[in-house]
DNA sequence: AATGAATGAGCATTCATTCAT
DNA sequence: AATGAATGAATGCTCATTCAT
């Protein structure tokens, strides 16, 4: 059991404003001020700024899979377990202040060297695919995860530039044909 | 005819620097070294760091739009064009030092309360769903633009993701199935 | 005769600049933005900044000195030459956008080891100094002339500070009580 | 008690270059060049140039202030106060290095527009005035302590601009008549 | 006489990070 | 574990001036 309420409150804070405003538009100085923290403070509990980020994406990422993760198991029969998936996908990209995937946003950032970051992302991503690959498993079509992943990938990111619902709408009907529905 | 080599200069440095590090990561100090002019002469042009952005968007924008069109104008029926701009989505993403989509890379970048560049960024998408809506109209299929659209964003994005060519292998037979399905 | 409206323009539109903004707080190419013309013509007519706050405090200087003049020139007797002058000097500081006097802002603008500017300055005060000299020498008070010209600063620079008209007020009251006023 | 050495430092530095050679003409890297510092240390001290230059003013107002203060505080009959702060008065303006009132230098640098600063100027000439009026009081003359304090300016503005000793000659001495005078 | 383009030096400010306490 | 102070390097931008045409 955890009791690092100022590491916790830096995590809080940093997640926030990267989220909200993107990682290289937060400066540490905002983070700080905004965590109520010193800033030696923060070099104690990150060594550095990339290491907030990697913690960021680290989290993100298990927040992100085991929302998706949560809403599948509630149901049993494949197609039920994407069409909840879709329904948080729906509930995520809907939401006031939605901004984007966390991932996709980051990977946009991060200069095209970084490879640590750019693995970073790809493996929550990968993460996703595995996920939906497990769920149509029992389907035996091949191919079909991915081209779910591209619909999942594609809400995300069209949510974002057309602020608009029309995407989850348009994927969601997508996916329910590839699932076989009459 | 207008002569401005240096300008043009300038604007081919940013567009390159601004795609392969983005946008933050690249400083205006950067840009003129490369550039090899003095400070004052890119302001004498631009008037700020983000009027280059503006005008790299334009540009890229047209590029962008041009080529797809130019690809599905070698072709006459709707399912040959669409195939044509498939093409070119895998020669673009397969391409050495291919970083993403130029739009999507920047929306995620700046800060979400600059509308001006958002909508700039809306806009360019807005056209491509437009040139795919005009492709598919003698189709007849209700929302089957927006759905190509959906495949052609999730082809960028995940290309730049995995690093990999299966997302646009896996897009383009979707993309055929929804054409060619009776 | 002149006919070089060029030089005007550039002459009338950086001296509202200078007195409105003030000299450092006033850019080259504020000045030839406004007044309409290219960069290189101003430097056709004037070779530097400092050339033309030169002229600029060489105009200003005779306008001032003429316009008291022709104030104390319509009267005959001393006193009333004087009083004629406070007129002049209430008009002056009361008029809406009276921004202090024009001398002795730049002296407080340019360095301090400018001894040009600061000649020049001193001589356009030294003039109104003597003109008070000849205006009140029938009185033969000695230093008169001096103690009304320091009424005449302190009415200058107080107006401006307090932005108020009572400065003008307690000074002429001051001045007619120096000239005799039972 | 606090241990400030650096602040005072830059405060120091940036007083002496502000007074010697005017606000704009001093950079920021002048001030910590010559106060042997790094620039974002004075910026952890203050949040900008034009906040410098309020405690800049708030100083040099309480040390004018306190200075014309306790000169008058040494002698009993209001007369000889004010002559004591034409002395003071005095040995400011003919010290070496006099380079005129420096909050009529501020308020002929900064633009019309910045009213938090000409208010400032205002704020400590009104001071000057208030003590004035406290000074004269017992003497029942309307209006004296304003007749006072615009000699007090005249003699602060003329002694910058002719560099010479008899502008507080003069002054005192009108302002021996207005006291003495039956 | 007039210009648009170009420049080097400088501007105020912010960055992520480290150090002594 | 926590901090306030300090830093070197970089940020985007503007300055007065000059040059080729």
């Amino acid at each position: 059991m955890r009791n690092n309420t100022v590491r916790d409150q830096i995590m809080d804070t940093a997640s926030r404003l990267f989220y909200d405003q993107g990682y290289n538009n937060t400066g540490i100085n905002q983070i700080i001020e905004e965590a109520g923290i010193a800033k030696a403070s923060l070099y104690q509990h990150f060594k550095s700024k990339e290491d907030l980020l990697t913690e960021y994406l680290e989290l993100a990422g298990i927040r992100m899979y085991d929302r998706m993760l949560t809403a599948s198991e509630k149901q049993t029969a494949p197609a039920d377990k994407i069409s909840a998936i879709f329904d948080e996908l729906a509930l995520m990209t809907q939401r006031k202040g939605y901004n984007g995937c966390r991932f996709l946003n980051i990977i946009a950032e991060v200069p095209s060297d970084n490879e640590r970051i750019k693995a970073q992302v790809k493996a929550q991503k990968e993460g996703i695919r595995e996920l939906l690959k497990e769920i149509v498993k029992p389907l035996q079509k091949e191919s079909l995860a991915d081209e779910l992943y591209l619909l999942f990938e594609a809400v995300l990111i069209s949510s974002k530039v057309h602020g608009e619902p029309w995407p989850v709408g348009v994927a969601r009907r997508m996916a329910e044909k590839l699932l076989g529905g009459k």
